[in-house]
DNA sequence: TTGAAAGCGATACCAG
DNA sequence: CTGGTATCGCTTTCAA
């Protein structure tokens, strides 16, 4: 009485057996619109809440799926994340969410969690997605996933991302095009952020095909956001540059901030573009260009291939998104969208 | 060999018994160190992976949480998810996440969702805290739940907010301390939101005490982002007003960019102030003013909340969180707090 | 210190 | 169309 209905209660209040009652949960339409009248009236009269741990436990799928991402701080990981909620919802899949903190350490327990659950399927941002044992441990235990934003070497792993390293080096050349001769490129920590140097590495390229030998590069620590003394060197020191090519929107924002504290208008005096999963953007003089991958999309989409790789119905496949540089208000689009009210 | 090992696989491989292998499992110091040893040796050679549906069944705590929340695509909620998913990582707990897109008949089914897995207990952030059919559910069945930014009626109930009305009092009076005779309120929906209702209402009340009867209200439909239009008349149009009270910082930030399509300059011409679970903070010309409460935190302590609840340790009671008016750019250390690493 | 065995709640096979 | 029953993997007495 104290404790929850089972399915073995409804059974008894309506005179049927476990099994039919089993029947009319899973398969109505094999039951007859009378009987399933009589039990659903005894589940509600009962309050009957199937438990869900049970069924688990019986079933070789649980209809749940794993998720990891660095942090939820980060508002690209947490558009995505809510269209992965939202499609997992759509096709009555449950979440588990974890997050590493950008610890390249933590991703293992994060994961060996999730498959202590016996998710069906993960969706992750790893630090690092070469070189990973979570990848390896995945691969051997044929447990099907997809990394999102990461982009992996190898073609055959399941990932959903930009292209880091052209969408890092579209937008130098479009500075340099502009006429920017010194740059610097402001990015994460290489450590917790393959992305980071991959976009770091497009930037490099793009420079030494345009000849520029300089190359500048700030490394912000995970969570560090006031960029005021890290760029000061850049910004009104000795290495003066005209240009920061961030590896983040969120990068790309807070160096705003700092270059209005060194007394310097944007996009006037420094030109900024911030690269990220979602966006391709730089604030070009004296117009901003960007282009805006939603990522709430992407995490849908991550979502609607990895069900195709549970169902075995699709192999495991690197897809890059088109990047775009266009104009507009990368940052300001940026903004917009996350607008929402609370 | 297929599938995966189990229990009773690792009792066979190390020659003890399967109760043995549980007992190495949950109670290590119930048993020598010789025999932990070999059943250690033998789930790391065959892989093993205690399935946790099983012990989710036979257990009356579940050691999972659910989570509930409007969406992850406002920052606000997103790194309160964030400071909850710690909590419960630093705890062994795990989180299932749900969201409701604001829609209050989706709540329901996602609460029921979270109850057919038999969560230990809920954090929900709720349309509507009072009458509310979720927490009469949640009351009758004596599941534990804690309510984020809620700000319920009945004091019984747990919950972590700040004082809506409050605070957008306080913010409305400062303003109108600065001169501002004329003020409108950007909220969202009060069907979607009642944060917006308690804070409009809080509004109301500063103009009342001021004598202003004048009272501008604009209602934003979540997901909208672009405010020129629907700030038009009060920007520049016949209702001109001189300094708008925003409902939310993700509001206040989309209405700064709303007045300068129109040409106004921030905060010269007009004054913008944002309310949040987070911060309370008003643009009052010439100088900004803000004040922050991390939400990450307030995540955290919802669940430390949650789990005096579940233990029994405490009993349900509504927290309001101070809020303060101080200088500084509240819009700008959202953006600074919220600029992390891709 | 260890093991046998009884469930936890649901699924699904196989008879009736 | 319906019901009995074995089973999923684990926890936890109760004996040995």
């Amino acid at each position: 009485m104290s404790s929850k209905p089972t399915m073995r209660d409804v059974a008894r209040k309506s005179g049927l057996s476990i099994a039919t009652v089993s029947r009319v949960i899973n398969f109505p339409a094999d039951v007859p619109a009378e009987t399933a009248k009589i039990v659903t009236a005894a589940m509600a009269y009962l309050n009957y809440r199937p438990n869900i741990n049970g069924r688990r436990l019986k079933m070789t799928q649980t209809s749940t799926i794993g998720v990891l991402v660095p942090t939820l701080a980060n508002p690209v990981f947490a558009t995505s994340v809510q269209g992965i909620e939202q499609e997992a919802n759509a096709n009555g899949l449950t979440v588990i969410l974890t997050s590493s903190e950008y610890d390249p350490e933590r991703e293992m327990g994060a994961v060996s969690t999730l498959l202590n659950n016996r998710v069906d399927g993960l969706i992750l941002t790893l630090a690092n997605a070469d070189n990973n044992p979570v990848v390896d441990l995945l691969l051997a235990e044929k447990i099907p996933f997809v990394l999102l934003f990461n982009q992996p070497s190898r073609a055959d792993i399941a990932a959903i991302s930009v292209d880091n390293a052209q969408s890092a080096y579209d937008m130098a050349t479009a500075m340099i095009a502009k006429g920017h001769r010194s740059l610097a490129m402001v990015a994460g920590q290489f450590e917790s952020s393959d992305r980071s140097r991959q976009r770091y590495d497009g930037f490099c390229r793009a420079l030494d095909d345009a000849g520029i030998a300089q190359k500048h590069l700030v490394q912000v620590r995970f969570g560090e956001t006031d960029l005021v003394a890290p760029l000061a060197d850049f910004l009104c020191g000795p290495e003066e540059v005209t240009g920061l090519v961030c590896s983040t929107d969120m990068l790309a924002i807070a160096a705003i901030s700092a270059c209005r504290a060194h007394g310097l208008s944007v996009p006037d005096d420094v030109s900024v573009g911030g690269i990220d999963g979602i966006s391709v953007g730089g604030l070009i003089t004296p117009k901003l260009c960007s282009a805006v991958q939603p990522t709430q999309e992407m995490g849908q989409q991550a979502l609607a291939f990895l069900r195709g790789l549970i169902k075995g119905q699709t192999n495991p496949q690197s897809l890059l998104l088109p990047h775009h540089l266009s104009d507009g208000d990368s940052i300001g689009d940026f903004r917009r969208r996350s607008s929402t009210l609370l």
